[in-house]
RNA sequence: GGCCCCAUCGUCUAGAGGCCUAGGAUACCGCCCUCUCAAGGCGGAGACGGGGAUUCGAAUUCCCCUGGGGCCA
């Protein structure tokens, strides 16, 4: 086979989405696995939407999943341009050939006479079909309708599929059907085998807008065709399109590549996902701290299995064992809770082999977070260092941070209120935390051994058990009930502030809570 | 409306006619560990959408229905 070309294209009209982020995983997974090249099209036909910041924005997001291509609008390539805003002249330069051979005609039909047509099909209960009327306009007609002040939009002619030259190639297949002849488009799908589209429920489809843009369908051919794409791997929705850009290819003299329709990505509402569904901004996830590769390993077993059992892949073993032919067809449901779990995996693997690059994920948040200055001091680093050893593997995502340690960035820690009523009202409470406090005032040093050490003398001596004096002492240093070990908790604090924060979860205690 | 795609635990999925009493993971529930949470260990509950047909035998093949999704400037 040939060398293995695909593509991914993006709009640049927002934030790179996780479903175009999945597809083009995909893309970019198989392009490896055979080591062939991935060719970045940024497809910002639509000035009023698209912009150069958000093409930026794509770029930055694609390199951060660890996806790179071999040939962009950024880097060049032999089969550029690579925005199809500067490939105009090549879609007008397939526009004429189509014309020049017969294939397409002008029409000038206005989009309300189509609409017209359309909505008295409708009311015929009859689906609707371009008539075709324009195809065997005469010279003298279309110079009347021009000089109207007309301007035609170009039509691809199916009639000439009629031909019965065509009809020995496999791709457009006779067939009988209750005695008569059909005609069938065959798309050839890598994940889903033939797929037969009747030609006859075709009409003469749009190819060229009257304003002179090219529709989607005929730039994606321009398109492909032009940059030498072998496999086209997308979503099932371009599916039903794809017989009328087999029917373009032909037309124009050219070979299909091979197309794969991946499964649309859907929501819990099992809709497409999409903005609706809030966070679908790649970035989003990044800024939530979950890692690259950890979702690459995520967005590999979405429709696809790379054998029973396991689920941890490096990215190195996914290129190794994918197959296309293996990938599901059914719409996988973005599942946020076994994400959150696969990115706990991956961060606690992290933090034995790379603690730094942690600490600074760490410490980004909580800078976005308006708790720590951006970027930090070096004192300020290692007390994030610290933290973050204390807190371990209770990261699973960004938010944990401030689930289970929010107290250590704050002046005076956010008491929960059930927390507080459960923990630190009444008597009891109080007893504990003055204990607590004449055992650590005089403690040096102040480590979690020697803390716990004196903790359980104490608590013995006054026959209490730990769960008894901890949990109080937990809400008052924390304003929670979970969260890392107290002790390791409270050497990181430091006696300055644990003594402070006792003081005045004293004074709670002893007012019932109400001061809170 | 026409056409196309899809259908196994809540979710991701394994399953290519007998290996299925339908396996794993996640989520959930219980127990253990334990200063709480997290992690870990052990256990539990939980699915082949429905109906026909083919076959000695169907989650697996075929048809219909139902339900979801998509395309038709």
């Amino acid at each position: 086979m040939a060398s293995v070309r695909t593509r991914i294209p993006p709009s640049p009209t927002g934030y790179l989405h996780v479903g175009n982020a999945w597809a083009a995983f995909f893309n970019w997974l198989f392009a490896r696995r055979h080591g062939g090249q991935v060719v970045l099209r940024i497809e910002d036909t639509d000035p009023t939407r698209s912009s150069p910041e958000y093409e930026r924005a794509i770029y930055e997001d694609l390199r951060w999943l660890g996806i790179d291509w071999d040939e962009g609008p950024d880097v060049g390539g032999p089969y550029g341009p690579y925005r199809q805003s500067e490939r105009a002249h090549l879609y007008r330069q397939a526009a004429e050939f189509l014309r020049e051979e017969g294939f397409a005609y002008p029409c000038y039909c206005t989009p309300e006479e189509v609409e017209h047509e359309r909505q008295r099909a409708a009311a015929e209960r009859r689906p609707y079909r371009y008539s075709g009327r324009c195809r065997s306009l005469s010279e003298a007609e279309a110079r009347h309708l021009e000089a109207g002040g007309r301007r035609p939009a170009l039509r691809l002619d199916l009639s000439r599929f009629h031909d019965p030259r065509w009809h020995s190639e496999g791709w457009l297949q006779p067939k009988r059907e209750d005695g008569a002849e059909r005609l069938y488009v065959v798309v050839y799908d890598l994940i889903r085998g033939e797929v037969a589209f009747a030609l006859d429920e075709l009409d003469d489809f749009i190819v060229v807008r009257s304003d002179g843009t090219a529709l989607y369908n005929f730039a994606n051919v321009v398109d492909d065709h032009g940059m030498r794409i072998t496999h086209v791997l997308r979503a099932v929705e371009h599916l039903s399109n794809t017989p009328r850009q087999v029917l373009l290819y032909r037309a124009l003299g050219w070979d299909p590549p091979q197309f794969a329709h991946l499964p649309v990505l859907v929501g819990p509402d099992r809709k497409k996902l999409s903005k609706r569904h809030g966070d679908a901004a790649l970035r989003e996830f990044r800024d939530e701290l979950y890692l690259p590769e950890a979702l690459r390993n995520f967005f590999a077993l979405m429709a696809w299995y790379p054998e029973d059992g396991r689920e941890i892949f490096s990215t190195e073993e996914l290129v190794e064992r994918f197959d296309l032919s293996q990938v599901g067809r059914a719409s996988p449901v973005f599942d946020r809770q076994k994400l959150v779990w696969m990115n706990g995996e991956y961060m606690r693997r992290l933090l034995k082999e790379d603690p730094d690059r942690v600490v600074d994920l760490v410490a980004g948040y909580l800078s976005r977070h308006g708790l720590l200055p951006d970027p930090p001091t070096p004192e300020q680093r290692s007390y994030v260092r610290r933290v973050v050893e204390v807190l371990g593997d209770r990261i699973k995502e960004g938010p944990d941070v401030l689930r289970y340690g929010d107290f250590f960035f704050l002046d005076l820690p956010r008491y929960e209120p059930q927390a507080v009523a459960s923990q630190l009202a009444g008597p009891q409470a109080l007893a504990v935390l003055q204990m607590a406090r004449g055992v650590l005032q005089g403690l040096d040093p102040f480590r979690a051994e020697a803390i716990e050490a004196a903790l359980r003398a104490a608590a013995a001596e006054h026959g209490l058990s730990m769960r008894a004096v901890v949990h109080p002492i937990r809400v008052a240093l924390t304003g929670k009930t979970v969260g890392p070990g107290l002790f390791e908790l409270m050497e990181v604090l430091g006696r300055e502030r644990v003594l402070q924060r006792l003081e005045r979860a004293c004074s709670v205690a002893a007012g019932a809570g109400s001061a809170v």
